[in-house]
DNA sequence: ATTTGTGTGCGG
DNA sequence: CGCACACAAATG
């Protein structure tokens, strides 16, 4: 984010030197239309004649079809004015619709996560604004009565229940209006005691200024389970000040689970925007969303578009989740596109809160370059409130003994036995093929440790096998069952893990979760006692809490190569662990298979900040994004090439370092999985930080473009799996 | 990408 | 001079 760079604008007139056209018609009828074209260095609005024919049909936001280099193309009407300074414009070919699904404000947003990014407002619109669903489409207008007019400067009036309505981007002045008249009317808000924020010393602070109409921005670590009662809480203060709400996280369930609480709180006008619901239920929700019908929408990665007038909050949840990063140029994670409607100087200004159990490197860089205020809660609260965390190391391990009977470390086997006693116990294994487990060459039996009869596997960057669950290496294997010697490699993951801790745990019920498994992801178990092995993100929530959960493969976790693993890692085991009952309550939690140890001990003190901070710092002096802005440039050898000298022609480049490129293997060709086998190549663009990417990345792009360069690039700003 | 405009070369 | 082709620029 740098709201200091100067901004092409959309609808602006353009500039260069006017041709020397003549006047045309004063009083034509000329709108500006975002013309849906691929091509980079054509991201401007060009003008059209309204035909008479189409004028009533035709709205600012509304699609329509053009003729655009002797082609028919889609585009949305940015804009419509009287009058135009050229004589020339072609007419509209046809008006797909009345709706005004691409209002000013979301066209504005698309404009400056494109700018941001690189890429063109095209790509983003496209992620923005669903298909069209005619059916649906014409009974909600027949629910609504009409689309407001061309000129209307606020949606259609809402239900009797809902926030009430203001004139676009509401102002200060509009909300304090409302709450001055009506936020008396609201006080259920207030009879809610809103405990959860109280957690944090700023936290009422910060509600307050947003039932005042203001616009804070937070970081806020969350306790366990309290995620839901943050983002309720929230969104009352915003409803009390007459503004929308916007809730973004990573799944269904989590939405679903969302729901329920708005639901509970008696939250009224709440849409759920899910990419899962299919056309007809996506676009009837974001119609909704559009027209004023709804005070709350909570969705996943692409309600971060939603176009809710008079936006006065965005949650996100779980920001360091990886379903958050969007998949399709360019690229934009939810984080960017919800920051741009919270900080963008020229932006809806909406308060916002990220909300999760840990604490992301990016978001505490946010933090540190005073974007956004960091809500954590204190030791007491902390220790209060989440399970005792062990990570024994080899010498605490190994002093166990060989427990000939045991398959697994004496400590784990203790705590599972012990807790089952009472309730549900959680394993937490990898995705299965994540980890190259071994198995036995001649009879298949999975290879075991021969000092805890752990299963063995191969970490990635070689070496020997080694025990997922103790971490000893083990040089010369030998199978307990047939005596073989030889290994061969399987898959392994939740559901192999369980049938071995079934045979170790007999009489007690197995349940497997896993996105890979035959059994599926499981949402929730009872408070009987069961061992529930789940894969990362599969973790069912257990009613009352787990008694206890028991982390595997933590060094297979932590000692992949990559930028954000170590984040990635604590990450899944803090969201594991927020499963587990509190310390108070007797919950306990287990970390094994040799994590690195630094990661380790930001589980053990239960303290994502500090490990985000440490993190962050560190990225900084090895000038890594987010400290860094980068930026990976990827494609065939010569569009790579290319691609560079017009960053190199760049003045704005001065500052900006390229690394490589390089030649890559198994590199995904741009536009698909097409093209597997051809050469690839990478580099990577580092800045300064006071230099934004997106525009250099952006100019480039359009400069190929232009010049019909062959090949395509993929360019991606500060990637996760960088390195 | 497609169309439109401009320039150049060569045959008439 | 007129036409065909090549290349560049614009695309409303």
């Amino acid at each position: 984010m740098s709201p200091s760079v100067d901004q092409p604008t959309l609808g602006g007139v353009l500039d260069g030197v006017a041709p020397p056209v003549p006047s045309g018609d004063p009083d034509a009828d000329v709108v500006s239309v975002l013309v849906e074209t691929p091509l980079a260095h054509l991201d401007r609005p060009f003008d059209y004649l309204v035909p008479p024919s189409l004028a009533e049909k035709v709205a600012v936001g509304s699609r329509v079809r053009v003729r655009f280099a002797g082609r028919e193309l889609g585009g949305f009407v940015l804009s419509r004015t009287r009058g135009s300074d050229r004589s020339d414009l072609a007419p509209l070919k046809r008006a797909v619709s009345a709706a005004p699904v691409l209002p000013p404000r979301i066209a504005e947003l698309c404009r400056r996560v494109a700018f941001e990014h690189g890429g063109t407002t095209a790509d983003v619109v496209r992620l923005a604004v669903p298909s069209r669903h005619a059916t649906t489409e014409a009974s909600v207008l027949e629910s609504l009565g009409s689309w407001p007019g061309p000129d209307a400067r606020s949606g259609p009036s809402v239900g009797a229940r809902g926030p009430r309505e203001t004139a676009g981007v509401p102002d200060t002045e509009a909300a304090e209006a409302a709450e001055a008249t009506e936020g008396a009317a609201t006080n259920d808000t207030d009879a809610t005691p809103s405990d959860p924020w109280r957690t944090y010393a700023a936290g009422e602070a910060f509600l307050r200024r947003i039932r005042d109409g203001g616009s804070p921005g937070a970081v806020v670590q969350a306790l366990p389970g309290r995620t839901e009662e943050l983002a309720v809480e929230a969104a009352a203060s915003a409803l009390a000040s007459g503004r929308r709400v916007l809730v973004v996280a990573p799944t269904s369930a989590h939405v679903d689970t969302l729901a329920a609480a708005f639901a509970d709180a008696g939250i009224p006008d709440v849409e759920l925007m899910r990419a899962e619901d299919g056309t007809a239920r996506r676009y009837r929700a974001f119609l909704r969303a559009l027209t004023g019908q709804v005070g709350v929408v909570i969705g996943t990665r692409s309600a971060a578009f939603a176009p809710l007038p008079g936006l006065g909050l965005v949650v996100l949840v779980e920001d360091g989740d990886d379903r958050l990063a969007e998949p399709h140029a360019p690229y934009p994670h939810t984080r960017d596109v919800l920051l741009s409607r919270h900080a963008a100087p020229d932006g809806e200004r909406a308060a916002m809160a990220i909300v999760a159990v840990g604490r992301t490197v990016a978001a505490q860089h946010l933090v540190r370059t005073g974007v956004l205020a960091s809500l954590a809660p204190g030791r007491d609260a902390v220790r209060e409130s989440t399970p005792r965390v062990a990570a024994p190391n080899d010498v605490e391990l190994g002093r166990e003994g060989p427990a000939a009977a045991a398959r697994i470390p004496h400590v784990a086997w203790t705590l599972i036995r012990d807790s089952l006693t009472t309730g549900p116990v959680l394993v937490q294994v990898a995705r299965a093929g994540y980890v190259p487990a071994l198995a036995c060459a001649r009879c298949r039996e999975s290879a075991r440790c021969r000092h805890c009869h752990g299963p063995l596997g191969l970490a990635r960057g070689g070496g020997p096998p080694s025990c997922r669950w103790c971490g000893r290496a083990a040089a010369d294997f030998r199978c307990d069952t047939c005596g073989g010697t030889a290994v061969r490699a399987v898959r392994i993951g939740a559901g192999r893990t369980s049938h071995e801790l079934g045979r170790a745990f007999p009489g007690v019920p197995v349940l497997a979760s896993g996105a890979g498994e035959d059994t599926g992801v499981a949402r929730t178990v009872d408070d009987r006692p069961r061992l529930v092995v789940a894969t990362p993100g599969a973790e069912p929530v257990a009613d009352g809490g787990y008694r206890a959960a028991v982390l595997l493969d933590g060094g297979v976790a932590t000692a992949r190569p990559g930028l954000g693993v170590a984040e990635e890692a604590l990450r899944r085991w803090l969201t594991a662990a927020s499963l587990v009952r509190p310390a108070p309550d007797g919950g306990r939690v287990l970390l094994l298979g040799r994590p690195a140890p630094q990661v380790a001990q930001a589980l053990v003190r239960w303290d994502p900040v500090g490990f985000a901070e440490r993190e962050l710092a560190e990225r900084a002096e090895l000038a890594l994004p987010p400290a860094t802005p980068a930026a990976v440039v990827r494609g065939g050898p010569e569009a790579v090439r290319s691609f560079l000298a017009h960053v190199h022609a760049d003045s704005r480049a001065a500052e900006v370092a390229v690394l490589g490129p390089v030649p890559i293997e198994d590199a995904p060709a741009p536009g698909g999985g097409r093209g597997v086998g051809e050469p690839q190549a990478q580099a990577v663009l580092r800045s300064d930080e006071r230099v934004p990417l997106g525009p250099i990345l952006a100019a480039a792009s359009a400069a190929r473009s232009a010049r019909k360069e062959p090949g395509s690039v993929r360019v991606e700003l500060n990637p996760q799996d960088l390195l």
